[in-house]
DNA sequence: AATGAATGAGAGTTCATTCAT
DNA sequence: AATGAATGAACTCTCATTCAT
């Protein structure tokens, strides 16, 4: 993800600056929401002109594509093959927490995102493929698991999938039920999955 | 100008056409999300002058905090005093689905509520109230049902309910998941709420 | 054209606001041209917010569709239908002129159209109905001045009358040809014509 | 960057490019009128970048400049030294009328720079510098042809020449009357001139 | 000789809000 | 109680121009 090869240079520029712009957008979406996303605030926490903003990006909204290529990535990172089936789901349940203790701006995009979906359909088809990738993982891992003998077999595996994710999706908008009981949701779902408290 | 009738409650203007308004607002939101909510458009929808919204809200902000309460009170019907606590609970996951089924719309006002309450302390003070009482509302049901047997007694009813709550309130956001994985979601918290004991 | 007739009240507004935005305008057409056009100025010379221009009139271009009727309205003035068939034409000759020099804006206006007209269909259409028009009221004209033995009897009418509209059109372009020579060209117009000067 | 080649005449740059640069803005003004002019344009028709444009002339109003001259040395062409005073004139008139139809490119820059010569004293000279040359010399083909028996004597050679530039000038701007119509006035100006005797 | 990157100034348009009626 | 007219401020986006390379 950081490595030293030559940047893929799509469209004008160096890929340096568009990925400065993208990032002041998403902070700027964490903080203001859509709602109250000015290109001058993204030029600003960029430190540029509000046209250099337009050199990269012809339109607002492909800088907000941008924006939503890079709220993905930084989920993807929490799903890592290391460790059986049932430590990976349990470190992925413990990944996402982080992630979304430590850079709370990732949930409140993702939340954005989700919003919007509603009324724009490349986002919504960006969601759907994600959310059908992240549901096929979990699945995957919870019928490995449980034919290893590491979770209870009985359970329907689309189901117990779809419960994680709605946990987890829950966690990325802090208020809708309150930061801390956020916490406890993903522990009762824990002690149900793994019949057993983590961390 | 020279009507004879007494004025009616609240300040100026007939509480009819307040409640006229902040459906209105409360459609727009739905269908438009904070980001594309207008006052002139909020005014057409109700059939009335721009003015007119001024009049009974003199400003936009003051008009949300009225399309709030009527979202929270949408959801205060989901919760009905009439039968076993096990009923209760049963009866309440049914009813919020069945609401978010007939009227996605408050789905959709509710997670725009949700984002916004990060910037808006007022909203949030009333999210936090109203999940606060919706909270001690489940675990207070989960323990009577507990305790009448209905229910697995070992339970933490505090982590459950924050659990329940999670599942519920991801239904809101519809591309949050996907809307499919929702359904699948709750019925698997139905299955480990009461159909099986654990372990 | 000034009667006490209620306006006619199209789109928002008065119909005198709209009226002093085209002819405000129209002036600053005449002035700067279409290159130099910019709603600001225009509202500064009506002595509006910049706001109230698109209060009337939605965008730049409806309000440049005001200025075409207004600049062929000042236009048709010039053809009136008193005396007989060569003087008609005499007194037409007569009113271009003397409108084209005590107006020399709806010179400038209608060179700017007809320059515009070629990347602007709409201004195309009214310009080619203006001018169709035009022709067939001069060409009536000789054919009646004619038959009337007041011209001479041979010219082809249709091209005369082509003739003429050339001579009077390159009026409108002071710096075409140079002023001075306008007026030239007109008076060996008339010779030809009447065979003789007038005025 | 590293040539041994001497640099060419005039200050940097080459005059090819320059030529190109000049055509390329020439083409741009008679598709889209100075209204439509965008240096970027320019530069992406003549295949370099927008800074290379700056490069060669410091303004765009001094690449306009290279536009004028390019446009009257067109129109230069249509007056040969060859033949009768008589056959001059004839063969003047078809050759205007030959340059816009084969390049009507040329009518529509002469138009925009006839407009724009209102606000532009730079052009305004050039070009009244052009049209006095140009009555000249219709004027001076006119009293010899006169002279010489093949034109009516009694002409105000003058206001003739008046008159003919008057005819073809509006020829360049096709909607200005409407291009058939613009046939038809000069095919009635050549009857005038040449065929009849008036009177 | 030529360019990619960057920008200041300004374009048309939008919007919540005000006010006289 | 209700509105048409009007506006200040701000929005996204454009453009001629500059400059380091």
């Amino acid at each position: 993800m950081s490595q030293t090869e030559p940047a893929p240079k799509r469209g004008p520029g160096q890929e340096k600056r568009r990925q400065e712009l993208v990032e002041a957008a998403f902070h700027q979406i964490a903080e203001r929401g859509f709602e109250g996303l000015r290109t001058r605030d993204i030029a600003a926490r960029a430190g540029v002109n509000i046209a250099t903003v337009h050199y990269y990006f012809p339109t607002k909204e492909s800088l907000i594509g941008g924006v939503v290529e890079h709220a993905m990535a930084r989920f993807r990172t929490t799903l890592a093959p290391q460790g059986s089936p049932a430590d990976q789901l349990r470190n992925h349940l413990r990944a996402v927490r982080h992630l979304l203790v430590d850079e709370p701006e990732v949930g409140m995009v993702m939340g954005e995102l989700a919003l919007r979906s509603a009324r724009d359909e490349t986002i919504a088809a960006i969601l759907r493929d994600g959310n059908d990738g992240w549901h096929r993982a979990i699945r995957g891992l919870l019928r490995h698991a449980a034919k290893a003998g590491q979770l209870r077999p009985e359970s329907d595996s689309d189901e117990v999938a779809a419960l994680v994710m709605a946990t987890l999706s829950t966690m990325t908008l802090p208020t809708m039920t309150g930061a801390a009981r956020n916490e406890q949701a993903l522990r009762q779902l824990e002690r149900w999955l793994f019949n057993q408290v983590i961390d």
